[in-house]
RNA sequence: GGGGAGGUUCCCGAGUGGUCAAAGGGGGCAGACUGUAAAUCUGUUGGCUACGCCUUCGAAGGUUCAAAUCCUUCUCUCCCCA
C-alpha cells in the first residue's frame, strides 16, 4: 500500500475512491499532486472543515504535493450539495480577506512555507483566477457539452434541491468544479481530488471532464461524512460552529468541546484530528468507563495544541482541571475566563445579583438571570446565591474579583478597580 | 404574465375576533443522577421598575370596546400553467 495513502485509510479518512488500485500504484511510484477545495464563505473555518486537511497533512508528510483550492469563484455562486438553501453571494474583496484568514488556519496542519524539502510542496490557489475571466460561449462550447443534464438530475444532491428549488446558477456548480480539476491538472499536474463524500458526484464529474478534454486519468477520493454518535452535527454547538479563530471560539471552549465528546467518538476522533501514532491511539481506545476520560483529555489537548499552540492547550487543560476538580475556583487559570471590569464605588453600594449576571455574557437578560438564580445555578466565588434580591457588595470580593458561575461549567470574571 | 398556497415566538408547527406571551415537539438553560459522558427524570424557555405593565404572530394602514385571527395595500417564499 502506498505510503501516505495507507495512513489516510488506516486513520479513517477513506470512504471511497474512483480507482484505488491505480491510485495506490501511482502514489507508490512517486509524489502525486492532489487538491482539496475549501469555500471562503467565512473568515474562519470550523472543525468540520478540517477533516480533508488533516488527510492532506498525512499525504504531504508522505511526500505528496497538496493544493488547497479556495473557491473564490465558485463561492460567488453557491454549492447546492447538501445545502437546503441557496448561499449568499460574496464580493471579491470579502473572499480575498477570508482566503487570507483561512490560509493562516490551514497552516496549522499543512506546511505552505515550501522550505521543508523532506515533505511535499503545498500551495494555495484561488479558482477565481481562472473562473473569473471565463468566456461564457467558449465555456459552454468546450466544457458544457460534456455534461448531461439527465445525469446531473439523478444526483442525490440535486434531487434534494428539486424539492425546494434550484436556481440555474447553482445548477452550474458542477461544471465549474469539474473545470477546476481540469485546470489544476493542466497547470499543476494535479491528478487527484479529495473531498467529503457529499462531493463524490462533483469529483467524478471532474475526473470525466479531465479524461475527455485532456485524455488523462485522474483520481478521486472521498472521506466519510464525520458525524457524532449522538446524531448531532459535528462541530456544532448550541451557540454555533466550533470555529478555529480564537476570537470566535476561545481555546478553552475549544478544548472543552473535545473534552466532552461522546465515548463512542473518542477513538475515531483521535485518529482523524490528532497526529498521534496509531499504537498510542490503540492504547487509549482500550480505556473504558471513567478511564475513557483520559483519552478525551488527550484528544482535547492534542487538537487544541495543533490549532492554538501548546501554550494555549496547556492553559486550557489547567483551567479545565481547576474548574472541575474539588478545590474549585482556587486553582482556576483566570486569564482564560472572559471578564469585565467594574468600578469599586459601584460595588460598594451593592449590585443586585440579577443585574450583575445580566451584565455578563452568562445571561442575556435579567429574566434569564432570575431563572438561573431561582433554579440554583448561580454562585459567586463558590457561594451559591438563591435569593434574587440579594445585593452583591464588597463583602463577596476575593482578591478584588468576583467569579460568577452559571451552571456547572460556565464562568465569568468581574474585576473590581 | 395567469392561477393557487403560504409567511406565527431560537427551529418545526398549532391557533382563525376576546379565555393568546400564544398548544405540541425540537433545541436551549437550570436541577437530580453521573465520568466535565450518554440515557433518564424534573423545572424553565419574550422583556421589564414584575400579583402589574410593555413589545411580539412578514410590513404598513384600517374596521372593532377588543385582532396572530377581519379588510386594504405592499413585500417575500413555494406550487401549477405560460
Amino acid at each position: 500500500m502506498a505510503k501516505g495513502l495507507d495512513t489516510v485509510i488506516e486513520r479513517g479518512f477513506f470512504k471511497q475512491c474512483t480507482n484505488l488500485e491505480a491510485l495506490t500504484q501511482k502514489m507508490d511510484e512517486g509524489p502525486v499532486t492532489f487538491y482539496v477545495g475549501v469555500d471562503p464563505t467565512g473568515s474562519s473555518l470550523h472543525v468540520g472543515h478540517m477533516v480533508p486537511f488533516f488527510a492532506m497533512h498525512h499525504l504531504q508528510k508522505a511526500g505528496h504535493n497538496p493544493i488547497a483550492v479556495v473557491g473564490g469563484g465558485t463561492s460567488m455562486i453557491g454549492d447546492p450539495s447538501g445545502k437546503t438553501e441557496m448561499r449568499k453571494m460574496l464580493t471579491v474583496e470579502q473572499i480575498a480577506y477570508n482566503a487570507g484568514c483561512i490560509k493562516k488556519q490551514l497552516s496549522t496542519v499543512v506546511d505552505f512555507s515550501g522550505d521543508n524539502t523532506s515533505i511535499g510542496k503545498a500551495i494555495m490557489v484561488n479558482n477565481y483566477d481562472w473562473l473569473g475571466s471565463l468566456n461564457y460561449l467558449e465555456f459552454l462550447r468546450d466544457v458544457g457539452k460534456h455534461f448531461s443534464v439527465n445525469r446531473m438530475l439523478s444526483f442525490e444532491s440535486y434531487k434534494m434541491r428539486m424539492e425546494t428549488g434550484l436556481s440555474f446558477i447553482e445548477f452550474n456548480y458542477q461544471l465549474l468544479q469539474s473545470y477546476d480539476f481540469l485546470t489544476l491538472y493542466r497547470d499543476h499536474g494535479c491528478t487527484m481530488q479529495m473531498g467529503g463524500d457529499d462531493q463524490w458526484g462533483n469529483i467524478v464529474a471532474g475526473i470525466e471532464l479531465t479524461r475527455r478534454m485532456a485524455g488523462a486519468e485522474v483520481y478521486g477520493l472521498t472521506f466519510p461524512l464525520v458525524t457524532r454518535s449522538d446524531g448531532k452535527k459535528m462541530g456544532k454547538t448550541e451557540k454555533g460552529a466550533v470555529f478555529l479563530d480564537p476570537e470566535m471560539f476561545s481555546p478553552y471552549e475549544f478544548y472543552q468541546y473535545w473534552r466532552n465528546v461522546a465515548d463512542a467518538d473518542v477513538g475515531r476522533f483521535l485518529k482523524l484530528f490528532t497526529f498521534l501514532p496509531m499504537e498510542e491511539i490503540a492504547e487509549l481506545e482500550k480505556l473504558k468507563d471513567q478511564e475513557i476520560n483520559k483519552a478525551k483529555e488527550v484528544l482535547a489537548y492534542e487538537y487544541t495544541s495543533i490549532v492554538h499552540g501548546e501554550e494555549e492547550a496547556e492553559k486550557a487543560k489547567e483551567a479545565a482541571k481547576a474548574a472541575f476538580s474539588v478545590q474549585g475556583s482556587a486553582a482556576l487559570d483566570k486569564s482564560s475566563i472572559p471578564s469585565i471590569t467594574i468600578d469599586r464605588t459601584e460595588l460598594e453600594s451593592g449590585i443586585n445579583v440579577m443585574d450583575l449576571y445580566a451584565r455578563t455574557a452568562l445571561c442575556s437578560s435579567r429574566g434569564e438571570a432570575r431563572r438561573l438564580v431561582t433554579q440554583g445555578g448561580a454562585s459567586i466565588n463558590e457561594v451559591k446565591i438563591t435569593d434574587i434580591n440579594k445585593s452583591i457588595d464588597i463583602s463577596f470580593l476575593e482578591d478584588d474579583e468576583l467569579l460568577l458561575k452559571a451552571g456547572k461549567k460556565r464562568y465569568f470574571r468581574i474585576i473590581v478597580e
